[in-house]
DNA sequence: TTGAATGCTACTAATTCAATAGAATCGATG
DNA sequence: CATCGATTCTATTGAATTAGTAGCATTCAA
């Protein structure tokens, strides 16, 4: 069970915009100097995170990003859906071709509770919760 | 993020053991027919739930497999870790040669801790409170 | 000694994923 | 207008992982 790097990098372009914009746009280059992530790499993090409304670029004189709302309002969960369909730890519960056992099968009901939970943790913990070490389980 | 299929038919083939078990072994055969598994690839299942020590064949007259310990001592976890490595959510978080700051990435730091939760909640969910759906979260 | 059940090794086919290539576009500046 | 840096888009590659199967060896009780 991993998570893809997308997401991974996502996370940490967005804190990466978070922290060091004042005022003005944040440039791919500078986080990719900063984050260590190739310029190309990092053109399909900042396309993912652009198309799921998190960054928008301020456009104007000296263009770049920041983000598309404040950081106490945005959710790591949201970086996640940027990258990734809904979480679904296991087939079974998204794919009733798969199984039609709920209720039925023990297994599936824990995977099912265990995923909505994993899901509203994520949900509720906010960059500017992760940026400042204030998030809590 | 997914769970592999292993873990999934892993935990199905141990509840299936458990609920099934009256005194006498139960056979690959049994469980690939109630849970719909191939044969051959329930096979592999069994390999790994026995290398980890999970089940046991009775032996004797009879002979099947059961669970090696009570229901109520063996852990989601347990079953995880017989089909894969240490939980770790991001690769940063295992190999240094990938990152090495700690303490200085809000990300990392927020991905340690989810990834501590995550683990402590499957090791403290055994395998009857999945049966019985008393587990919580 | 036979036959069912189990155990072992290897393999394949499909999928996913990280990362790059190359070109088109945009936009400010001289 | 020309250009240069920055961005954006499409496509592709190469590697790794994984679900599932094949085939055979072994065991063990009847």
């Amino acid at each position: 069970m991993k998570l893809n790097t997308k997401v991974r990098y996502g996370l940490r372009a967005m804190l990466d915009i978070e922290k060091n914009f004042h005022g003005k746009g944040i440039l791919q280059k500078e986080i990719s100097q900063r984050q260590d992530i190739s310029l190309k790499y990092l053109d399909s993090i900042i396309t993912g995170l652009r198309n799921g409304g998190l960054i928008i670029n301020t456009g104007g004189k000296g263009s770049g990003y920041k983000l598309a709302k404040p950081a106490s309002r945005i959710y790591v969960y949201d970086i996640y859906r940027a990258f990734e369909p809904e979480l679904t730890l296991v087939n079974c519960l998204c794919d009733s071709m798969e199984c039609n056992r709920t209720g039925l099968c023990p297994a599936k009901d824990f995977w099912f509770e265990l995923n909505i939970h994993l899901k509203s943790l994520m949900q509720n913990i906010s960059l500017k919760q992760v940026m400042d070490g204030t998030f809590k389980f």
